[in-house]
DNA sequence: GTGAAAGCGCTAACAC
DNA sequence: GTGTTAGCGCTTTCAC
């Protein structure tokens, strides 16, 4: 079979509590035997049993995450984010994604906490129906929302003021001297979709009303703006719920002959890597995933240390980015 | 403390044995009692500590992967797929980022297989460099290599065939009346890099030796076109190793007030989602993520139970789509 | 079909 | 500082 600590602590003619002691690094051995033990294990290609370790003392070293679709490149950079933060910490990330579906979610939550994972990052999927999954969570290990959170929860969350980034948006569109807004988000299922949603129509004065939703996918992008299109006159400004919208906004007005921005301002929300890219480059508010994936791993750090009990809410203000489109 | 195999054992009156047999539902167990057992799990909110199962059976049910850069939309749609497959056997993944750096890649297996992984999934990041590691990984759990591959390694892979993706696109080039083509690409550090370079090579005739070479990022795409524009000519054709090259590419061009099509033609690899979005939209080869994924996945359990043991080389031909771009 | 008992490999008390 | 010992919670023989 393998070799275990019992080999590298006869070898290194030690017990299996100093071997133990010795490769974990703990103080409070001698500086002799720590080097007979970890020569003895290198020998031996000893490799620690981490599930037995776990089952001992309780800690898997191991934090989850569930997101609501990682191939979307804002979660996607975010999970990059937690996963680098953790590595720091020499512990390793469980993956899991919800689809944007609660229930999807709640057995994904139970999975992980049935591995015993040390904490959670969980992205919410929806405001409301993630509820109990999160107090489910929350009761068990340090859990943190990311992004997204859950209405009435009081639980720790870390993200960006949507309120504010789409507040700034407007006043730029206005500045520009845009009159007949419209905005092209995602039904308000999320926290994210009903903050930006609560911003827009707090700041657009009359054309707060004008408003057009469904999820957050390019091809929803593209039907709305085909909707627009149809009207008898074009806005002059396109509040859009999250880039990839405003990605296939664009892309639905290239085709159709409008020009971006002459015709009308477009502008969308994320800053994700392909929002420079496009033709033109859009306009947006940029979410810094790093520091909200740092802030996230620190808030996690204090509940483990038990530094911190309380529940912390982080919004950080996020930075408008203006490009051409709008 | 919380409820262990014991409290539901002794609530249902049977011993900790049928309990367990109950519980994992093995055959052998009598009708009445296994649904006695399972009563009292209910009842007591019974959560099974995997852990413990995983230290006594030597089974973790947990799948690692390792990917070059998760913020790639194109690994992310990956890790998605593999995902979802994992998830319907009820197995979680562990998932790691190598930053296409072969030592943390090793750094990364290590830590996977000190988890005690039962299998693994990955792309290793280098065609040579990542050998050792892909060695150690396969002498222990059953792995597959996704999308790239090692170099005169004899472990299974699974991915697309390159070199006929890129065969088909200069083809078409061609025969749109392309004389004089260039590949932007990336320097062949993997398996896929060097696979197309090797393609563009053999297919494009003259133009063979025009190639650009540099990593696979938006950025050496638009740094790449600033070079082209300033030649004395520009090329016909512009053959990119991948999509965010060409996403790149276009971007730099459309800034030059360059017209694609009409001046020069440009392709890119993968299809990722914001491809179509392009203006124009992109040319592209799609690889077929989840088959991708599926085959990576029957291919592991295939190994797991036994039924199979040689290395197994599944290519799979990549569709051509032909968009404005190109 | 069922139960008793023996570990899986490790860490954490506790004694020295 | 070090060793002995007792489990962590489960699965799996091996008897019956």
């Amino acid at each position: 079979m393998s070799v275990t600590i019992h080999d590298v602590a006869a070898r290194a003619g030690v017990s299996v509590a100093t071997a133990s002691r010795a490769l974990s690094g703990q103080r409070g051995v001698r500086q002799e035997n720590r080097e007979k033990v970890l020569a003895a294990a290198r020998d031996l290609r000893y490799e620690p049993n981490v599930v037995a370790a776990a089952l001992r003392s309780r800690t898997t070293h191991t934090t989850g995450m569930v997101v609501p679709k990682i191939a979307n490149p804002f979660f996607a950079t975010l999970v990059e984010a937690v996963e680098k933060e953790l590595q720091g910490g020499q512990r390793s990330l469980l993956l899991a994604n919800s689809h944007y579906d609660p229930e999807t979610e709640q057995q994904q939550v139970r999975a992980l906490l049935d591995r015993r994972v040390d904490a959670m990052v969980l992205i919410p999927c929806h405001r409301e129906r993630s509820r109990e999954v999160m107090e489910a969570a929350a009761a068990r290990v340090p859990v943190i929302q990311l992004d997204l959170r859950v209405d009435g929860f009081d639980g720790s969350w870390v993200g960006v003021d949507n309120e504010a980034g789409i507040l700034r948006v407007v006043r730029h569109l206005v500045e520009r001297g845009c009159r007949r807004l419209v905005f092209v988000g995602s039904e308000p299922t999320d926290s994210a979709a009903q903050a930006r949603l609560d911003g827009y129509r707090r700041s657009a004065g009359e054309s707060g009303s004008d408003v057009l939703l469904g999820d957050f996918s390019k091809e929803w992008g593209q039907c709305a703006a085909q909707r627009l299109l149809a009207r008898a006159a074009l806005p002059d400004g396109i509040v859009c719920g999250n880039d990839t919208i405003a990605l296939g906004v664009l892309s639905a007005l290239a085709e159709a002959g409008v020009r971006v921005p002459e015709d009308v301002r477009v502008t969308g929300f994320d800053d994700i890597p392909y929002a420079e890219l496009a033709q033109p480059p859009l306009t947006t508010v940029r979410q810094p995933q790093d520091q909200i994936a740092a802030e996230a791993v620190r808030v996690l750090d204090a509940r483990l240390a038990g530094t911190e009990s309380a529940a912390r809410r982080i919004a950080i203000t996020p930075e408008f980015v203006e490009r051409a489109s709008g």
